[in-house]
DNA sequence: GATAGAACTAACCAGTTCGTACATTACGCG
DNA sequence: CGCGTAATGTACGAACTGGTTAGTTCTATC
């Protein structure tokens, strides 16, 4: 409401100024935020663009204005979705742990980070029904060397340095096998809460199944 | 449906019966795979009942003469498809090998069928995205007692009693544990591929991944 | 071979959904 | 302070989609 103030002479903070009533990039954002929400409830096809609109403190026409239209806003929000999983693994730090611990601890944060970001494993799942065709013409989406895969490597390279890794194991084939376990506790709750009466996500489980990934992985790492 | 003749004294080979008109059981099954397929492709919300109809030999009234309308149709899909499954498990013979040799057996042949059956494994995941709803109110599909975490029961007491498996591992989590993996395999694999570029169902790699779980599994179990 | 009901068809309908044409307002700048 | 442009709001429509209405044909049975 207040109209802003940056004419006077001694401009302020610039990135004080509040209460713009037309800010691009917060609107962007706005949306963004609402249209992560619709599409990671109701999948690609189920979201609504008038819904979207509707929960957005702006108007449909702007979605189209700003992003094209529903399928530009999908890839947007998927985009979105994966820098913030990439950001949080260069967060990752374990590097000063022996190699037993440091790929114990890097499983448990995958674990974590997954636990708390369920909304990340259902865009990922409907991306995948969408056989993952708006991903694949996304650039810069392909990392051949993602940081955690990087530093799966080196965990690794020391693990079986200090002769305690047995196995020679492909960084990227480990990452799998932690994700796998991690995303299906997820995204395939449902299911198999319906099928055998458990909820895989109830929180009396949660730290049985951390410390059985953990006690998996180093298992595997740790036999011949 | 199509009503038992067996009455009449004589009757030949009913089943021979080739070129019906009309075939109440046979047109149902011709629905319920077309509707699979489309499912399985589009996601249940994607899926569109008019093209289920073009693709049968008969037509979208039909789909709701049967049916009763498109949820009742997926539940339907759904159902056949669980029932598959189960079938496939109860043909799981490896209570003849000891216990080690059993329990990887048994998670090479679960890996197998779930690379034979791609598309259970996305209706799944479609049901997933719908929280599951309607296998909820599936009567018949809670197993609380499913033959294979049966079988996984017995052989992880067999293991224990050996004395080869050192942990005290409850039957539902290994399950758990092989599922997501052979499930993120098929599941994830557009996305997977997008990111890292490697193609996890490629028939180069299928055979280090199912070596790969079999050693995960054993050695999770055979150590301490 | 008459008949009753199951199996089937074609055309249609009402509500929805993505997208847009057009009008308007706020903002930065000189 | 006025102007050009970016940003925003309103209203609408064409195409789609699940579902239905009304009517037809086949087939088992007596």
């Amino acid at each position: 409401m207040s109209r802003s103030q940056e004419l006077d002479g001694s401009r302020p903070l610039r990135r004080s100024a509040p209460a713009r009533q037309r800010d691009a990039a917060q609107t962007q954002a706005d949306i963004l935020q609402v249209a992560t929400k619709e599409f990671a409830e109701r999948g690609y096809t189920g979201a609504r663009v008038d819904q979207i609109a509707e929960r957005t403190r702006t108007t449909k026409r702007m979605i189209y204005y700003y992003f094209g239209g529903k399928e530009q806003l999908w890839i947007a929000v998927l985009e979105r979705a994966y820098a913030g999983i990439r950001h949080a693994e260069q967060e990752i730090d374990v590097e000063h742990l022996d190699p037993v611990a440091a790929i114990r601890r890097l499983a448990e944060l995958t674990f974590d980070h997954h636990e708390a970001n369920p909304d990340f494993i259902r865009l990922v799942s409907i991306e995948n029904i969408h056989h993952a065709e708006h991903l694949k013409r996304s650039p810069g989406i392909g990392t051949l060397n993602s940081p955690v895969i990087e530093l799966i490597a080196r965990i690794l390279d020391r693990g079986r340095e200090s002769g305690e890794f047995k196995r020679d194991v492909d960084p990227l084939d480990l990452h799998m096998l932690i994700s796998s376990y991690c995303v299906f506790r997820v995204a395939n709750r449902h299911t198999f809460g319906a099928v055998f009466g458990r909820d895989l996500r109830s929180r009396q489980l949660r730290d049985r199944y951390r410390a059985m990934l953990g006690d998996t992985v180093v298992a595997y790492l740790t036999t011949a």
